[in-house]
DNA sequence: GTTTAATTAAACGCTACCGTCCAATAAGTG
DNA sequence: CACTTATTGGACGGTAGCGTTTAATTAAAC
């Protein structure tokens, strides 16, 4: 008797899948769904074309698992709340900082660049995204909020409202300029001092 | 003599003109610039593709012509500041309204989504984008709070920064959510009370 | 060493599009 | 009318990619 595994054969060799997900993620990122080329990814991953087919049956399958897998790896890097106990500006600032490097970074400005675009034509995947990255920053932030009201130190409000706010003016314009234009230049505008400024603001207008 | 004007020919079209550019944007925000197809543009728009490539000489100079004119009618149809005088507050929230309404109809949705992905091939008209509208409505945003503060009405800070401020407070999460969700469920969620509520938070933070 | 499945290289038929060329026609001006 | 230019349809060579097939090779399990 067998525990279910097949008996004799040649197993898949594991490093070779990861090397078609990297390559498939450099392909489609850059050149999009539409016009990546499977031979191109194949020869990037020194990867015979039949073996991508073999797993992934098609163009969109490879597509799919590509995402799904850069979002994992995205969840993983997600910033997140330090635990120690700190001023509640102190804890805003860093945790403000660290949302915005994380946004800045220019694999998330890809990855935002290239999915934008593609979600009309695989709108599932626009959900997947969100829920593995926006969303999650987004349930973070409510919470720490939320608690914090709860203690008292901000005024009590409607957290995902506040939420909103904060996030908002901390990004102000400058997701829009790290869309559009050079990435590196619209970094660069982004000072600690702007950044403290719209949290020393939130906390003037939810203060107790 | 004559004026400069040839003396005998037949005068291009117009219509078709404008015929190729309608229809360049529908292909090239459909599929995205590599994969959009020239004879389906051709087709599209009534006309020979001989047609198209005596006026545009080729892809890339079509697309940027359509992309230039795009821009044009959305500088035209950016929202605008009504000249009565009003509260602050009642100026303030009828600005954003409209600017939200601006923000997520369908038609600068999907401008948004692709140029973001064209950009890294094209970064000039993503300048050209930033300037025909973003970067425009943040100036007028900057002008009028620097008014304002100008007149009392709200705090002497960096117009700069408030405008920012105000901005991201009123779009919030909303404009994720537009550009990675089905746009018809994301705007829904913007309401006007949720707008008011930003205007008051940004009015608290920034009071005399 | 035998068996089984993974992997490979090469070639195939098919479809699609780019950018160009040509001969024919249409639509204006003088 | 004659003239000039815009526009057309069709065809061309060249390139490229998809998804499939085949026959051969490889790597592990037994």
């Amino acid at each position: 008797m067998n525990t279910g595994k097949r008996l004799a054969h040649r197993p898949v060799d594991q490093a070779k899948q990861d090397a078609i997900l990297a390559s498939a993620r450099d392909e489609f990122f850059e050149y999009g769904f539409e016009s990546a080329s499977i031979e191109r990814i194949a020869a990037a991953a020194n990867v015979s074309k039949v073996t991508i087919y073999n797993h992934f049956q098609n163009k969109e399958n490879l597509f799919s698992a590509m995402v799904g897998s850069e979002c994992r790896i995205m969840r993983g890097n997600l910033p997140e709340m330090s635990d120690e106990e700190m001023p509640l500006r102190t804890e805003l600032v860093n945790f403000a900082q660290a949302m915005m490097e994380f946004l800045s970074s220019p694999d998330i400005i890809r990855f935002d660049r290239r999915m934008a675009a593609e979600v009309e034509r695989h709108p599932e995947l626009g959900e997947l995204f969100l829920n593995a990255g926006p969303r999650l920053m987004q349930k973070m932030l409510i919470e720490m909020l939320a608690c914090e009201m709860e203690k008292g130190k901000l005024a009590k409000a409607n957290p995902q409202e506040a939420a909103a706010h904060l996030f908002g003016s901390v990004k102000g314009f400058a997701d829009v300029e790290w869309r559009f234009s050079d990435p590196k230049k619209a970094a660069a505008s982004v000072t600690t001092a702007s950044l403290e400024a719209a949290i020393d603001r939130f906390l003037l207008a939810y203060s107790t």
